[in-house]
DNA sequence: CTCCCTGATACCCGCGCGGTATCAGGGAGG
DNA sequence: CCTCCCTGATACCGCGCGGGTATCAGGGAG
């Protein structure tokens, strides 16, 4: 049985997000030779090829590439038990709660109202997030709770207990001709050859291709829409980011979008029970 | 930012096992004192406390039991990186189903079957399971897919997909007077005084308090139930491992068991999503 | 043909991990 | 009350390994 060292898991991580030693070295922060030495011996006590070098470029075998995604998740497991340990050791025991920026305002603002009220509720911390952060937050033990969206996050090694279901809205310039719709559909919306949809970064960090602008952060896609450069569809409770400048336009056929609970598939404390159940009774009252 | 390396962490689990340093580091195959200091190292390094010793006794702090929960499931990722990285590199491409010994017999057979005929699923090799093994071998990358049982097993990072669902039934020694009834009740059984249920151990290794044996394998407690010193609750399917000894009786409210197809949250490769849709496939045709 | 880019090799040094020997403190038994 | 022993902590040492610098090697570009 070979076993790893989370030490020559980050550096394999490196050289595969890189694909080049020396930059990779230069990140971690020591020399390339040694970096070298350390995935040769890596690739020698796996039995396997990590990586196909030709002299001028470096690409990832196939068993490279199940490494890398492997690698990221078990750093990411080593990274939440030390952070989840910390936090347990002393003596604040605020849990942290992850949500999008500028999403489910309200319940949100209820939910920690009703946690606050509640003796039997711990403390909770928000963190705000950027898109698809909440899963990472969770995964590497930065986060213990997150409010997250179905389908739209990704739910891989994360258990969700759904809130409430909503349609989505397309956010469009207060100033262009759509503006003044009652209601729109998905074909028509994409089929605007000056608004195109901005496009949001995939997991790995890179953008789909299409026309639309590459944006990263909540403000950013704002300040466009306004801007008149592009447009979006969201969920109907993301509304509070909205400015004058800003209308929201119900969509017939987008698909709903349910905002759920959501926390790491293990580590279910007693602390994280108390806020899901917080959440999920509090669902419970504004949906009746 | 601390970061853990595995050794440590593997110490910490041998101890938190232990709870004793000179055992666990006899287990470890090393000496107590270097064991001692890693310990402590790491209690520096986190700030914070894992276990009081008392001179007499070693315990888990709160922070203790955290980390050793998590470092169990970090443990099991970076096994699971390396066996299936292993297994990704070498020609041999077979994937690895775990199931519960003698459960489900006729479906396994039919999946099989299914998969070999079909081109496009992968070689498929099998490892028999004792008791909730597979979900073990499927968070350490021993096993890729496996056949499980809502709500008997554990799911946590685990998904799966519903294949079909069936009663339960009561083994009982073919010469109780059990054994002439058309149909039981849980009261009915687990008020007979001579044939208590059979205790399997928890996830811990640990058994719950009762008055019935103690048994690890399903030869274990097929042997018992033979010989009419306990009973069995089990799904209908898992019938397969009878002998002429044994008699199945249908019972009427013991909860009904979904065998479902189950897979490691993350790492959803397409060998092994092949297998699932034949194993759903096969599922609805046999349901109809 | 030459230069340069990039990963591999050679070699050295120092830290840290693991080993042995020993200490320290407290519980149990006479 | 004293002693023995159990168990974890401390002290100290040696060596292996991880990381550094210097250099090589090979192939693409101009």
């Amino acid at each position: 049985m070979v076993d790893l060292e989370t030490r020559e898991l980050k550096y394999f991580v490196a050289v595969a997000k890189e694909l080049h030693f020396g930059r990779a070295a230069e990140l971690l922060g020591m020399a390339q030779p040694p970096l070298s030495r350390a995935i040769k011996q890596l690739e020698a006590r796996l039995g396997v090829r990590l990586f196909d070098r030709d002299r001028r470029a470096v690409a990832l075998t196939d068993a490279g590439a199940v490494l890398h995604r492997e690698a990221e998740t078990a750093l990411n497991a080593v990274a939440a038990a030390a952070r989840r340990t910390q936090r347990a050791g002393h003596p604040r025991r605020a849990i942290v709660l992850a949500t999008k920026a500028g999403a489910a305002h309200d319940t949100l603002q209820r939910l920690l109202d009703a946690i606050s009220a509640d003796a039997e509720t711990p403390d909770v911390d928000v963190v705000l997030c950027e898109v698809g952060e909440q899963a990472v937050k969770l995964r590497d033990g930065r986060a213990d709770v997150a409010l997250m969206h179905r389908p739209v996050d990704d739910f891989a090694g994360i258990d969700a207990e759904e809130l409430f279901t909503e349609r989505q809205v397309a956010i469009v310039p207060a100033n262009h001709p759509l503006a003044a719709r009652e209601m729109v559909t998905m074909d028509e919306i994409s089929s605007v050859p000056d608004l195109p949809m901005a496009r949001w970064p995939l997991v790995d960090g890179s953008y789909p291709a299409g026309p639309g602008p590459e944006v990263r952060t909540q403000s950013q896609i704002a300040h466009l829409v306004a801007l008149g450069r592009a447009l979006l569809v969201i969920p109907a409770s993301s509304r509070a980011w909205q400015w004058p400048e800003h209308v929201a336009i119900p969509v017939s056929d987008a698909p709903e979008v349910t905002t759920v609970i959501a926390w790491p598939a293990h580590s279910r404390s007693r602390e994280i029970a108390a806020v899901i159940l917080a959440a999920t009774r509090l669902a419970d009252v504004m949906a009746s």
